[in-house]
DNA sequence: TAATGATTAATTGTTGACAATTATCCAAAG
DNA sequence: CTTTGGATAATTGTCAACAATTAATCATTA
């Protein structure tokens, strides 16, 4: 979004580029819930060591998409229904919270960006095909939390947001049911717009929770959690 | 708090023994912001090998305690206002977010638990030193977020709590300024009891900002970030 | 003096081997 | 048939050595 140039090269580890290969056969449903790794195979078949895939693993067991138990085996996380529920009023309460605090300070630039998304997504609802419109969708919340300017809200909006596309990914549906965005929408970002912090953080959360319950209402139950 | 029989044994890894001392050492304030973490001393230090004392830095990398400078050094975070705010704005949003979700579906439980923490308060605030004020201010907002039923929640604000833990011993302040805990807190103490979700998740929200705003008056700025 | 470039030291990144622990299997007893 | 017990195999936990990279030093030069 924001074009500041930014020169500096990341050279990163190979344990995270091994964590990057793994979180992506995750998401894309490659690697279902409850599958088994094994550190020895996922070694042999990345091309690094096991101490590397160790580190990987641990990477995306803080993120919650594998999960390990010890001296037996990691697996790929599962997913239950207490799971989703948390997933989605926890992206509900980071964006909640963000909108508030970009309401509580809105400027220029705030209105600007966020009138910009709005429009993208009216855009979006008109004419283009299902993907487009989830990503303007995604697009549009994930605007409002960069917004707030908080980095410890927006790490953690990605790391939640990774667990929702997870969530669509292992439910096979790629977008969501509803059409009418910016009617759904629009509320938001008034309510940002002029300063209304406590109706924006109002709208914020059952705007996240509307979301669960379409889900709900569509998406079949996925795994049993074999955790006691 | 509850009782609930939990026989179960949790044998820990050195790695997160290991992550239990240095996170201790550091919210103690024997390691002071920017003081440096070589792996190899304090492998000697706590008697493990380095790569334990990696998983166990990687951990506490997580909870943002340190930060790792690639093939150069890892050293203990640094806290500037910036980050100050952001702690505090991240655990207003979890607290709101935690507050709302009560009162959308507060039962009988819920309200014992939340009057019984209230009642705590209240003891201590006419009677007991300030240690245990602190402690007991501490266990009514932690009662609120435990009563979410949303891991996910209880443990982002466990982690964000050692952060503000941690700004309390670097800044050398025991025990917030404010003792008029009651008063402060029963507003939304009754929010949540009533059911009404939007005056709780303000409320909630707005007594930790106010936090912020104490905390800043009194306490002197800390440490400049080292990152460029 | 200030900038440059090679040299060296210190530290993290990665690896493979060995130890500790758990899960599996199967036979034997009740 | 179910339960018990021990042997076996499979897997993670830990360690110590080596490689890659960075930071510091210091002579050299304009």
């Amino acid at each position: 979004m924001s074009a500041k140039p930014h020169l500096k090269i990341v050279k990163r580890s190979m344990a995270d580029l091994a964590a990057d290969r793994i979180r992506a056969a995750i998401l894309s449903g490659a690697l279902p819930p409850s599958t088994r790794l094994v550190e020895a195979a996922l070694a042999e078949e990345i091309g690094v060591s096991r101490g590397t895939i160790r580190a990987a693993l641990s990477e995306l067991e803080r993120d919650r998409l594998v999960a390990c138990a010890r001296y037996s085996s990691w697996s790929v996380a599962t997913l239950d229904a207490q799971r989703l529920w948390e997933i989605y009023t926890m992206r509900a309460t980071i964006e909640s919270g963000a909108a508030r605090l970009v309401a509580q300070h809105v400027s220029d630039d705030d209105v600007r960006a966020i009138r910009a998304a709005e429009k993208n997504l009216d855009a979006a609802e008109r004419g283009a095909k299902a993907a487009e419109r989830l990503a303007c969708d995604l697009d549009f919340h994930t605007t409002i939390v960069e917004r707030s300017g908080n980095r410890l809200l927006i790490d953690a909006y990605a790391s939640i947001m990774d667990q929702v596309r997870w969530v669509y990914a292992v439910s096979e549906r790629r977008s969501p049911a509803r059409i009418d965005l910016v009617a759904w929408h629009a509320p938001l970002a008034d309510a940002i717009c002029r300063g209304d912090a406590d109706e924006a953080a109002r709208l914020a959360f059952e705007l996240c929770l509307r979301s669960l319950d379409d889900d709900l209402r569509e998406a079949a139950p996925t795994q049993d959690d074999g955790t006691a």
